[in-house]
DNA sequence: GAGTACTCGCAAATGATTTGCGTATTTTTT
DNA sequence: AAAAAATACGCAAATCATTTGCGAGTACTC
């Protein structure tokens, strides 16, 4: 099945992948088609095997599920995306649940701003 | 100049709101095309008079720049957009800049659940 | 008042993603 | 193991928010 061969290439991903990143990838091992691999996308994320997040480019970024809480420094000049583990926010998030009753289950964080390599080459 | 009307609706919005949406009310008000409305909107945008954002749903919220930091939580059910001005993310850019050496400019914070109205009617 | 610069409307283009449909492949049933 | 049912997949067309080319209207300048 050709989607053991997407869920692969996921797991060997140490950051998040477009689809189009993913087809290609797959591409160099098998014959498939884009179609096949959104369709195998959603269904993986429907099984909580991976998530998806939109990012500010509007385009879905997929990555492994119950890995470690991550999120992105994106960067404006390079576009490249940064991970990182820094994030308190589940003690906002319990402030908020007892604040208005709203029973949060995700959230998606995105830094934006230059990084250190586009800020050397900016002299 | 149709942008003030543009202008003036989302300034009088208490929260974000889509082109769409901007396009729907000034319809009321004055013949406009749609297309006018997202050339006019990212004029704004550049002239940082509104701030642009991309939620989950691939759909952009504009809102007047330079009000108080606010971020949203978006039931997922009724999909209504809750604003919350709790974020102690300025302390975590803080950190993030210390340790990486990346320079942020911006962020953008979304809270997915399910509301109160929502939780209610689950039962 | 001619010349130049914006502002807009309209229709077509764009680009990521989805979907319909027919075929192939796998799984289940007998 | 063959028939039947279910699933996977390729291909082309559709979708939907947003952008863009172009031509016409309007404003601003000299």
């Amino acid at each position: 099945m050709k989607k053991d061969y997407i869920f692969n290439v996921i797991k060997n991903s140490s950051n998040s992948l477009t689809a189009e990143e993913i087809y290609n990838t797959v591409s160099q091992s098998i014959n498939i088609n884009l179609s096949t691999v959104y369709r195998t996308l959603n269904n993986l994320v429907e099984k909580d095997l991976i998530t998806k997040s939109v990012r500010q480019d509007k385009i879905s970024y997929y990555e492994l599920a119950n890995t470690e809480h991550k999120h992105y420094l994106i960067c404006d000049k390079c576009n490249q995306a940064y991970p990182t583990d820094m994030c308190d926010i589940e003690k906002i998030e319990r402030k908020i649940k007892k604040e208005t009753g709203f029973n949060i289950t995700s959230h998606t964080l995105e830094f934006h701003g230059i990084c250190p390599e586009c800020l050397k080459n900016a002299k």
